[in-house]
DNA sequence: TGCATTTGCTAAATCCATTTAGCTTTTTTG
DNA sequence: CAAAAAAGCTAAATGGATTTAGCAAATGCA
């Protein structure tokens, strides 16, 4: 961030500037000289004027004086880190701009607006602690050390927090631990002996809580730890650069737990790669339920994160946060499970293609 | 909408209401209360009267009046259909706000939001035509009824257009043919001699003219007209539909161009049910470049829509409207072709093993 | 020349929330 | 009991842009 220079140009300075009133100025700015009968060298000094001071109308200023009467406006932002993954995103915004429209009446109007937070630095965002910004807010995305500074900072609006508990603060969660323990029953289920996981080096509350999970219901189960391979991001080529040096050390695995969807697709290029077939060979079990994740060859399991059915609940939330009315400090989400081809463990060689024709017939 | 029912509340009508003063009020609302030694009961009674008279605060007011000096705030927004794929959205949003970033200065903030309006009928968009809401926008993903509005429609805001062109505005726009042309010549460089294409019902400007310059070119070469499939929308499963219903007619393909990836990968399953093998059977080509074509099997094979090469153009030209330089009216941009394994027509049955090897090789 | 009209501009009010200085009234202290 | 301190509140100014009513000068017309 630069360091400040000057002060905001006003209507007022570009009046006293040229020697003409504040209501000349804005009349030319607002484009109203017409009907309201300026000279035209008088326009073209003005917009010269502005031009060369470098105004910028203040739209606090305009909205408070132009709006038609009764209407108000209300602000209504997804606060997300810029490193998550954008579908998610994605769905918050559909979803809040889908209530947004029902919620609109002839004299409310809403904005509904995205704003990014590096993960694990939210107290530098700017006007995250102002009152004169947002009516409300979805939280999502946080990091740990986010979340410790949400807990002591007040924050001046209702917010609904996503995926995460922070103390006083209405908040969205998955179930605990449900991701990763049905995770590890299903690879368990599918007969692995040999389960790996795989995540991102950023690990947030949610994802640290499923690995967690399911580890510990491995150990319970089967009195094994999972390999546990660490790649540098999301992106499904990093998945596969830290799947591919774990084989080349001589590592094996047959199951496969990776924290998102698109860390699977990138195993699936590996294992084809190495004509290890799924879901013969090595189980595959990912997270988030991607859109395409059906379509996967094969279609992938997918514990579903419960994004979507969190982003549901919380959008309702948010608007009966704004109305004043009282929430639970807390709602529990249970993710949907959609079992799929990639963890359906042939005995014999025929079952894959058995499976293949059933699918077909349908 | 709902119709209208009643004029806002303001601090001054709940200081009214009770008797007191509008200051009081405020420092009440705005948690000021302890260091303003306002009377528990005096507190009490003003949240009530706030929560039941359903007190909204108007944030233009507040701003006006709270904000530290010489701080200015620029409202920027990436208006898009609601029914746009998100994706390309979000790429849109990444790259404003990062370039936000850079931009930022101690007395200058930026907020970023997105808006949508249903495909078609952006004319409906509330506060479209207010000056008193953005400094600058970005538009994008609209329809043909859209463009005829916009371009009789007067803005009073910067503008860039991403997509098409539209008179007096600053557009960025996707070389016109190259998408359609590109992917025409691709498939029947692939020796495809009975291709298809599909797409969905609704027709961007974007899609209509990639459409267009398929058929062109397709008929200029080969003298054949293009077996043409309408999906639903976009959805994978709708590409899906249309296809089986096709091949349930006795159509047949060798050849398929589908103006986004996401219906390819829906065309990808049909195919593998059908025991059509790619690109043995079937060269694909999609449209998009979306984050997973790599890793789709085979690979897809993608005359990328322009889409983030048009994003990095057209922001840095927002940041030019806004400080009042002029810029060019129209910039092409010439998007990316990323040839893959879907269209690499193997000419005997060993060419895709070989190919795969190869692969395995690097 | 004299009156009416047009042109070109300005003063002041307004939108809403917040803050500062200050005024009563009550309570505490010497 | 008088003076000082504290409690509890209010009036008025402020921020930026816009609009309305209206004034003065210039022009048109008879």
């Amino acid at each position: 961030m630069k360091p400040a220079h000057r002060p905001p140009v006003t209507v007022h300075q570009i009046a006293r500037h040229l020697g003409v009133s504040a209501a000349t100025v804005s009349s030319v700015l607002a484009h109203r000289h017409v009907e309201r009968r300026i000279a035209p060298a008088t326009v073209e000094r003005i917009r010269a004027a502005a031009q060369s001071l470098g105004y910028i109308p203040n739209m606090a200023g305009r909205r408070l004086r132009a709006h038609r009467t009764a209407t108000r406006q209300i602000d209504l932002a997804i606060l997300t880190s810029f490193e998550a993954p954008l579908p998610l995103v994605g769905q918050a915004l559909h979803a809040l701009q889908r209530a947004v429209e029902v919620q609109s009446t002839a004299d409310t109007r809403y904005a509904v607006a995205i704003e990014m937070f590096h993960a694990g630095r939210i107290r530098e965002k700017t006007g995250l602690l102002d009152a004169d910004r947002y009516h409300g807010v979805i939280l999502t995305n946080t990091l740990p050390e986010d979340d410790r500074f949400l807990a002591e900072a007040a924050l001046p609006y209702p917010a609904v927090i996503l995926g995460r508990r922070i103390p006083g603060r209405c908040c969205v969660l998955e179930a605990p631990e449900f991701v990763g323990r049905r995770s590890a029953e299903i690879l368990i289920d599918a007969g692995c002996r040999a389960p790996a996981v795989i995540h991102g080096r950023l690990l947030t509350h949610t994802t640290a809580d499923r690995l967690a999970a399911f580890r510990h219901t491995l150990r319970e189960r089967t009195g094994r730890e999972p390999t546990v391979l660490v790649s540098e991001g999301l992106q499904p080529r990093q998945a596969a650069a830290a799947l591919e040096q774990h084989w080349a050390r001589g590592g094996r695995v047959d199951g496969l737990f990776t924290v998102t969807d698109s860390l699977a697709i990138g195993a699936y290029r590996v294992f084809r790669d190495l004509g290890v077939r799924i879901p013969a060979d090595v189980a595959v079990v990912g997270v988030g339920d991607h859109e395409l994740a059906e379509f996967f060859d094969p279609p992938l399991t997918t514990v579903a994160g419960a994004n979507e059915a969190m982003v549901a609940e919380a959008v309702p939330l948010l608007f009966r946060l704004l109305r004043g009315e009282t929430v639970p400090p807390e709602v529990l989400v249970v993710p949907p499970v959609f079992l799929r081809e990639s963890t359906r463990r042939a005995r014999s060689a025929g079952d894959a293609a058995k499976a293949r024709s059933r699918r077909r017939a349908r």
